[in-house]
DNA sequence: CGTATCATTGACGTCGGTCAATTCGTGTGG
DNA sequence: CCACACGAATTGACCGACGTCAATGATACG
């Protein structure tokens, strides 16, 4: 079977009108400036479901803003298991990464179809010293993933199945609501395998079937055909252990 | 018993003769400009063993950089559980977290006595503000610190036990080795509980324990009397699954 | 409608956890 | 200098959460 090459059309796109202006780094750079980044980014980019972004070792020329769609970062171990680090939502920054000519560290796999806005690496530390406010964003932006990912590998190392499954969920309804409120309060649709799921929180994927029937039979959630019932919050939330979720963005 | 107060006095130190200058924050600016960060901090602090520099929930009103000693940071579950998400060596910055006047989202704990350079956590924005070199080293730090994480939770998500405590041995001795050229190459002293190791790798102390003998049975590494013998590196490096571990930086 | 992918379920095995006893190592007080 | 105390390390016996293997069902898609 083939694979999509990963240079799909570059279709410019206006900035002024951008679904996400108010998240990622775009947030940093106030109305009348935001014509800095119009000029500095290369256009969009649309990806069909299952492509790759960038895979592990790549060494790509770009930057990523997700428009749309849901993409996977993970790593590949040699004995072929796959760790999902992140669900990445619309609205987030992607491929930065401490080596920026080095090669990547971890690949990002597209589990919708999507598009995503491209920034050229080479030129981004010059961005950075330019606009300290754009600095002062992307600083936030990793702190935040660096939260997350201390928060998913708390979920991992710590707690049994069932809490690590609901914690899971959960954490996505709620990253979900808060940038995308949608229609309805108790349902949502989610694109996730779940052996996709399994890989995410160092399972396998019969155990998280059987963990989703535990949760389906004690009336917590309900997931079937991508999509996710809430039954009952407030009981999901006592297994999942989440106060809340905010931090103040500067 | 009683507890140290978390506030032992403050010494200033000279940024000039400082032992990490090459490392942490204080990278970013040469040998000229020292003197900016050397007004900018608030002084050292000497903290024992055991004590917390900050516990979760706590909103501290300082920055660290840690100077001497080892700490590691980590959350506590409901249930008592404890997830170690870094064990921090010195030249590490200590405390940046996305909402800065917030509550920590997780602990600092002493393994060792330690001492620690301190910095003001409300001018500390400003800072970023007026020097981008500074902004752009945080960045950099801030982004090695997500690199580890992940790579931390790929260990502890997709491993089965040995390879997971090979995996922590050989990445805490390559960070030592990397910043801290010692005397002997086959051994390093390691002032961690096995208790500790347990908590860091989503694990029991008693079968971490038989993991350690598996490991010295096989004749790969030895711990003992917090010190860690290297028998056979290149089967450690096997087990570990770890390429290299270099990162240029900026 | 045939085919591919994903979800579901049963039977069985094992990796790693639990409980509890013993030993070791280090520091402390008499 | 020895006796004791306390935390950490070590080990055995047992058990359960989770993995493996494999078969069957549901869904979507061309």
């Amino acid at each position: 079977m083939l694979k999509f090459r990963n240079e799909s059309p570059v279709i410019p796109r206006d900035c002024q009108s951008c679904p996400i202006r108010e998240a990622t780094v775009c947030r940093a750079l106030a109305d009348g400036r935001i014509d800095v980044l119009q000029d500095f980014k290369l256009g969009d980019r649309i990806l069909p479901a299952h492509s790759h972004l960038y895979r592990p070792g790549d060494r790509p020329a770009e930057l990523y803003n997700l428009l749309d769609g849901w993409i996977a970062l993970y790593r590949i171990l040699e004995d072929g298991t796959r760790q999902i680090l992140q669900v990445v939502l619309p609205g987030a920054f992607i491929g930065y990464q401490p080596s920026l000519e080095g090669p990547m560290l971890h690949g990002a796999e597209c589990v919708t179809d999507v598009s995503v806005c491209v920034f050229p690496r080479k030129a981004f530390p010059d961005l950075l010293e330019k606009y300290p406010a754009v600095a002062r964003r992307v600083v936030w932006l990793i702190a935040q993933d660096l939260m997350e990912a201390q928060d998913h590998l708390t979920n991992v190392g710590g707690r049994p199945g069932i809490e690590r499954v609901a914690h899971f969920l959960l954490h996505i309804y709620l990253r979900m609501r808060q940038n995308h409120p949608a229609d309805r309060e108790d349902t949502l649709e989610l694109p996730l395998t779940q052996e996709l799921i399994a890989d995410a929180l160092g399972m396998t994927p019969v155990y998280v079937n059987r963990i989703l029937r535990q949760l389906r039979e004690r009336g917590v959630v309900m997931l079937r055909n991508r999509t996710l019932w809430i039954m009952d919050l407030e009981g999901l939330g006592r297994l999942a252990e989440i106060p809340s979720l905010d931090a103040v963005e500067p």
